[in-house]
DNA sequence: TAGATTGTTAATCGATTAACAATC
DNA sequence: TAGATTGTTAATCGATTAACAATC
């Protein structure tokens, strides 16, 4: 089928299905059906089954899908066949832990270059391969690097201005952990992350 | 209006109200309107007038809303208006800056009880008042201070084993780190955040 | 073949949006 | 009063779900 503009709702549970194939493939399954998935996401089969359709067909009747094939498709789907480079802006508490986190390299997103404010910590080597530079040299090196991706971990009152300097530098993706609406063109995207607010989503249903 | 059951997408939203009404009121502004507040989140005016109906009659035609009133009845809703005693569970690089970002405590929730399996890192003093305990004396603490909140910060290996003791021990709700869907009974609330999916959405539109 | 499960269609369900009378 | 903005209704739009022919 060709591609009538999927629904980003779509886009979104597509990263959730390749996480659990990736679980399943870890503990050497071969199969899986989108009756299986469904029950392991709590997410209806036919759900499944007609977000995949949006991009093909990769299952066969009778007996499901190949797990590893499917993984593939899914990552390429997504374009996380390959790696990314990403940029960290903000090197505090926040900051130094998302640098840290294995999760991102492993898969495929990379930190290569981190920015901050503060003087005493510029200069500071990360990983054995990453120093942390002055955040007036950010536009530079992100436009000469090509980089795409950024990660916002300033605090809140900071973070449309460093927003603004990444658009600027050409980055097309930022994840935010700032708590705060980005003001942003639509050519960029953005997710956020804020702990706090999830929270607030599951005290409605406390008493 | 009685309450015929708020859908959970409209729930969702109030913590952003909240977050974007409380930035204002700190600016020193007094009044707000739909059309303001939609402007500032990128979200239409109708559907905040809609959500706000399904609670009560908040604003006045011509003028609008009184910010600081709209503020403490959404926080009256969302259950937020008091202070939430939380358990934190892993004491990891995660863990740890979880431990020590405030934005938490700023909002009322209080991380009152640590769990690690890690024998070195058991006893450690967190932020002067926390100790952090072992995992296995986890069900008694929790009943015995009877916290229905809980953060898990394991990795995914362990994550759902730490989330059935959650559910025992009486938590309600659930924010986890750990990147794989948990099988929860439905009367207890889950919250996800996994930055690698938030990336990979992003990618697809990247090319 | 018999059983299982896909991909897709059509029906249902629910959420968003436009429009406007009410009213501050 | 004139202008602005609410709360709500009805229309639209989009997403989920049920059902089933196709087929492995």
């Amino acid at each position: 089928m060709a591609t009538t503009e999927v629904p980003d709702i779509v886009i979104g549970r597509l990263p959730i299905y390749l996480r659990a194939l990736t679980l399943m493939d870890e503990a050497g399954q071969e199969f899986t059906s989108s009756q299986e998935l469904g029950q392991k996401l709590g997410i209806g089969s036919a759900q499944i089954r007609k977000d995949l359709s949006h991009f093909g067909e990769f299952g066969k009747q009778g007996t499901g899908y190949e797990i590893k094939y499917l993984r593939e498709q899914i990552s390429k789907i997504l374009h996380v066949d390959r790696d990314w480079s990403v940029a960290l802006v903000g090197f505090g508490d926040l900051g130094q832990a998302i640098a840290n986190y294995a999760g991102f390299a492993n898969e495929g997103f990379h930190i290569q270059a981190i920015f901050e404010n503060d003087s005493t910590k510029i200069g500071q080597k990360v990983n054995d391969q990453v120093v942390v530079e002055d955040i007036t040299g950010l536009s530079e090196r992100i436009t000469q690097q090509k980089i795409k991706i950024a990660i916002v971990a300033v605090p809140a009152p900071v973070a449309q201005e460093v927003a603004d300097k990444l658009v600027d530098a050409g980055v097309k993706a930022i994840l935010s952990y700032a708590p705060i609406t980005l003001s942003i063109p639509d050519t960029v995207r953005v997710q956020y992350i804020d702990p706090v607010t999830h929270m607030q989503r599951m005290t409605y249903y406390l008493d």
